[in-house]
DNA sequence: CAGTTTTCTTAAACTACTTTATTTTTCCGC
DNA sequence: GCGGAAAAATAAAGTAGTTTAAGAAAACTG
């Protein structure tokens, strides 16, 4: 899970209060995290983004397609995965409200992607394209700073998923997810929870059975 | 493999000729991937960086510790790895010429480590602790820049490692190794190999074997 | 270069996880 | 709220990778 989310607490008041949040307040607060924006530059960066909203089941992003954006959720919860040779699926992460998302490997060298990007719910994000994204870095170079700082705990996180890939049972990295992410947990399905920690999902439901008679 | 070499040619010109090229010349070459530095900055980051050497089965960095230091390898190689509950080692990365390497999480979050950095060469490295990188933010902005860059290529392999280890047998993944890091490779034992694949050195062994027949 | 330690190989028995198939339960679009 | 489709559970047979053990080859150390 690589988008590193702010604040349980702030997405939790989210669910229960939506319409006093814009999508922009939010952000906002993300990105407030590690760098402070004058009102000015938040106007500016407010330009530099793009609205967007996909339907449930809607594709947000299909693979052959040159990655264009980077995505910022600020409602739903989009599926960033891939297929294998033999068709079966491999969940690279999950993006609810708050979480940055996209297939970075196309965005950054601008070849075509090979992730699919579905919406699991009604969502909407905000996204900003490679020349805006670029262009950010010339004209708010605080930018530069949040970045680093966003992809540093994003690659922490992902030492800690590579690591847990190897080293870990799929029984012992199930409980790892539900005990971090519990509220990711219980909005998608167990297929697609399978397809993350990179098991079938009989054998997941095996686990659940097999857990639940402890 | 996070470290993202620059230049495998210039590694192979190292190893010919190294006396002609100092370190500091290395790790210069390295920051010029992405930001140019004047002289003065140049002798203000070496000011900030210390000079580090092991010999080969000697430990950088034990667990327990709290990391005080990233590290860039100049000549050698070296073993990041942690032990799971059962002792088995984990490979997480091989650091050689031109690698930036460090247990990243315990160095940002000032937590202990669970690596362990092991020189299987004897090697040479230059150092950096946390008050002299966050001091480098603000002494030369242009470094958000960089790490930055550097996080954001290091961010697309673990990526592509996740995935792979999710997505590919033992053995599609020890050929991806081959060749994309043959100059790794033979210089590494086939037990440490085996242990950043995530694979017993039996099963390696095997799957060479079995890989010559064909 | 001899002795010791470590690494590599091979092979047989074992385990975690997959595959395939069938049944039951849940869900969501009308 | 109903009907159809997708998800989840259960179970039996199969496979990728582990474990254990023992011998052969390589590689450090004195």
């Amino acid at each position: 899970m690589i988008g590193v989310s702010t604040n349980i607490f702030l997405f939790l008041s989210l669910m229960h209060n939506q319409s006093l949040e814009s999508p922009y307040d939010l952000i906002f607060k993300n990105i407030a995290r590690y760098i402070e924006l004058t009102a000015d530059e938040k106007e500016l960066y407010k330009s530099f983004l793009k609205e967007g909203s996909a339907k449930r089941k809607e594709f947000v992003m299909l693979p052959g397609e040159i990655t264009k954006y980077e995505y910022f959720v600020t409602k739903g919860c989009l599926k960033v995965y891939s297929l294998d040779r033999n068709g079966v699926e491999h969940v690279s992460m999950f993006a609810i409200e708050d979480y940055w998302t996209g297939d970075m490997a196309s965005f950054m060298t601008q070849q075509p992607s090979t992730y699919f990007i579905k919406a699991l719910e009604d969502s909407e994000f905000l996204m900003i394209n490679k020349e805006n994204f670029e262009q950010l870095f010339q004209e708010i170079p605080k930018f530069e700073r949040f970045y680093r700082n966003l992809y540093q705990s994003s690659l922490v996180n992902y030492i800690r998923r590579t690591n847990q890939g190897i080293a870990l049972t799929a029984e012992e990295r199930y409980e790892i997810f539900l005990s971090r992410y519990p509220h990711v947990a219980n909005r998608i399905t167990q297929k697609d929870l399978a397809a993350y920690l990179g098991i079938t999902p009989e054998f997941l439901s095996m686990i659940r059975s097999r857990m639940s008679k402890r």
